[in-house]
DNA sequence: TTGTACGCGTTATCAC
DNA sequence: GTGATAACGCGTACAA
C-alpha cells in the first residue's frame, strides 16, 4: 500500500510532544498552549498528516455511522427522501451507509447485520419486509418512515388528514359521486388510512362515492391498461354527472388523465381530480395535477431528530432508554393545480 | 453503551484457544478440524457474537468503503445510477458512504476529507464542481460518470452515438426539418457531442436543420414557459413541413408534446419528437416518447468493474498504477415508442 | 493444526 | 499543561 499513513506517533516524535497532547490538539485544543498548537499544526502541514476516523471509532466507541435501508430509488418518494437524510450531513455530521433491498426479507437482514458490524449508531428503515418486532430485537435506535412500527420509532404522513383534505376538496367542487382508486392496500400500512378518509369523509357528508382497490401490477404498462379498464367503467356508468377522483398518487393521476385527454382532448368539467404525492410528475403532466404534497423535508428532518436524540442519549453514563416507541405524523398540504375547480 | 462487546478474547477463553485460533475460524476455517469448527461455531452461538469489521479494517487496513458523491438524486439519471451502483454489493460486498452535493467546491472537498478519512477505497463521482485534477490528486481509484475527466477513470454514455441514431432515425422518416432543442452545454461536459451529432449528420445528409440551444431556468416553471417560446416559434416558422425535433432530454420532449397535444388535442404528423435518457417521464407521458435510452445499468456496471480492478491492484505487493486513466463509452440504445413514424 | 507477540491509529485514565 | 500506559478488536508473522 505505498508508504504508510502518517500518525500521531510520527507527529509526536517530529514536535517532540506524546502522542496524548497530539490527540488533545484535536479533541481539546484550549488545552494546549497558542505556541503549541502553532507547532503542532505546522507538523501536521509539514508531514502530510491525514485523519483515520476508523481508528478513532474503535478507540472511543462512536462510529458516527447511521444505517439506511430503502426499497427503490425509482420511486420520487424514496429519493427524494433519500436526498434530504443525507442533507442532514450538514447539520449533524453522520454518515450514511445506504443499502437497496429489493429481495425480500433475507437480503434484508444480510444487510442489517453488515451495518451492524460497522458500528452504526442508528438505523433509518424504509423498506417494510422486515417486522418492527424483528427489528426492534437489534437493540439499537431505529427510526421506521412510513411502514408499520408497532416495536419501533417511525414518523409517518397524516394520510387520514391528506385523505380528507382531497376528499374535502372534491365535495366543496359540488362533484356529483365520488370515487377513490387505489391498490388493495393492507390495513396494517399507514396508508390504508387515506381509504378510510376517503370512506368516512363521503358518508359524512352523504356524498355517493365509489371505491376501486384492484389496482395492481408489476409493469407501468399492467397498471396503465388496468387503469384504463376503471376508466372506461367511470367513464361509461356515469356520464353526465360530475365526477371527482382522488387517485392513490400522482403517476395513477398522471394515467387517468391522459386516459380523459385521449378520449375528450381535454379535461371535461365532468371530472376533477386529486393525486397523492406530489411527485414530479404530477408537474410534468398535460394538465398539472392537483394533489396532496407529502412533506418529505419534514418527515426527514424530524426523523433525523429523532433518531440523533436517541443515539445521544445512548451515548451518555446512565441511558434512559424510551419507555414506549415514539410515533410522529406529519400534516400533508393540498396543492391546487388544474385538475380542480 | 450497555455492556462491552463480545470479543475474539471472549470466544479463545470460553473455548480454551487463542484469540489467533479464532481469527482463524473467520479466515481460514480450513485450517481448523471440523471438531474445533463446531465448537467455535458454538461457542459464538453462546456468547452471541457480534462481528466488528471496524477493528478488522484497523488491522489489515481493507475498509470495503467506496464512497460516492452525486449532485442530487431529482433527476431519474442520477437515482438510478445510484440505486445500480449500489446493488453491486451483491457482487462485491464494498460498501457505499453516499454524500449529496448542492453547494458547490469547498462542499465537495469536504465531503471528500471526510471520506477519505474513513479510509475508503475507492470513490466514484457523479458531481462535476470540482476538476478531475483536484481529484486526482487524491491517489486513490476513482471513477467519473458523465463529466470531464481528463485525468481521472471515467464511464460515459457515447452521446455522439446516441444523438446520431436520434437524427438518423428522424432523417430516414423524412422530416423536412431537424431541429435539436438544448441547453448552452459547455463543450468539455461529454453531452456536448449531442450538438454536435446533431449538427454533423443533418450536414452529412444535407438536411436543413435549425439549432435552439437557449433552454435554461432553475425551475420546471421557468424551462416550461421557455420551451413555450420555442414551440410557438417553430411552430409558426414551419407549418406545413414535417418538423423532427430531436430534444436534449426527456423532460423537454414532454413539455414539447404537451405544448402540442394542447394545441392540436393530438400529434399531428407533421412533428415527430425523440427524446434522450429513457426516463420514467418518456413513458408517462400523454403518449410514449421515443427515446434514446442510456444503459444505466451497463455504465454502473463498467464503473463497478473498473473501479473494483484498482482496487484490488492497489492491494498487491507490488501494485501497477494506471499509465493513463481509461475512458470507457457506452452506447445507448434507441427506444421507438409513438412519438416517431 | 495451534499459539505468541506485536501492530493498526486513536482515545481514556491517571499521574505528574 | 503534558506524558505514560493501557485499552479498543482484530490480523499476521513467526514460532512451535
Amino acid at each position: 500500500m505505498g508508504k504508510k499513513q502518517v500518525t500521531f506517533a510520527d507527529i509526536a516524535e517530529y514536535t517532540h510532544f506524546s502522542k496524548t497532547t497530539i490527540s488533545r490538539y484535536f479533541n481539546h485544543p484550549d488545552s494546549l498552549t497558542l505556541e503549541n498548537q502553532e507547532k503542532i499544526s505546522q507538523a501536521l502541514e509539514d508531514l502530510g498528516y491525514k485523519k483515520n476516523k476508523l481508528a478513532k471509532v474503535l478507540a472511543n466507541g462512536k462510529s458516527e455511522f447511521i444505517g439506511i435501508i430503502v426499497p427503490n430509488l425509482y420511486l420520487h418518494y424514496y429519493s427524494e427522501m433519500l436526498t434530504q437524510i443525507l442533507s442532514s450531513y450538514r447539520d449533524y455530521h453522520y454518515k450514511f451507509l445506504v443499502f437497496v433491498s429489493e429481495y425480500g426479507p433475507e437480503e434484508e437482514q444480510q444487510y442489517i447485520d453488515e451495518l451492524m458490524a460497522y458500528q452504526i449508531e442508528g438505523l433509518i428503515v424504509l423498506s417494510h419486509t422486515l417486522s418492527s418486532e424483528k427489528l426492534a430485537s437489534y437493540q439499537i435506535p431505529i427510526i421506521a418512515i412510513e411502514r408499520e412500527a408497532d416495536h419501533i420509532c417511525s414518523v409517518t404522513t397524516d394520510n387520514y388528514m391528506g385523505a380528507l383534505q382531497a376528499t374535502s376538496l372534491l365535495i366543496r367542487d359540488k362533484c356529483d359521486i365520488l370515487i377513490h382508486i387505489n391498490a388493495d392496500v393492507p390495513k396494517e400500512i399507514p396508508a390504508y388510512n387515506r381509504i378510510c378518509a376517503f370512506e368516512d369523509t363521503c358518508k359524512e357528508h352523504g356524498v355517493p362515492y365509489e371505491l376501486h382497490l384492484d389496482v395492481s401490477g408489476d409493469s407501468y404498462q399492467d397498471l396503465y391498461a388496468q387503469m384504463r379498464n376503471i376508466f372506461t367503467n367511470i367513464d361509461e356508468r356515469h356520464p353526465n354527472k360530475k365526477k371527482g377522483v382522488f387517485l392513490a398518487n400522482d403517476t395513477y393521476a398522471n394515467m387517468f388523465l391522459n386516459l380523459i385527454f385521449q378520449k375528450y382532448g381535454c379535461l371535461p368539467d365532468t371530472y376533477e381530480l386529486v393525486g397523492f404525492d406530489n411527485s414530479p410528475i404530477a408537474n410534468e403532466a398535460i394538465l398539472p395535477i392537483t394533489t396532496i404534497g407529502q412533506q418529505i423535508n419534514v418527515i426527514a428532518h424530524t426523523t433525523m431528530d429523532l433518531l440523533v436524540q436517541q443515539m445521544e442519549e445512548r451515548k451518555k453514563r446512565k441511558p434512559t432508554p424510551l419507555a414506549k416507541p415514539i410515533h410522529k405524523q406529519i400534516a400533508p398540504v393540498l396543492i391546487r393545480r388544474e385538475t380542480t375547480n
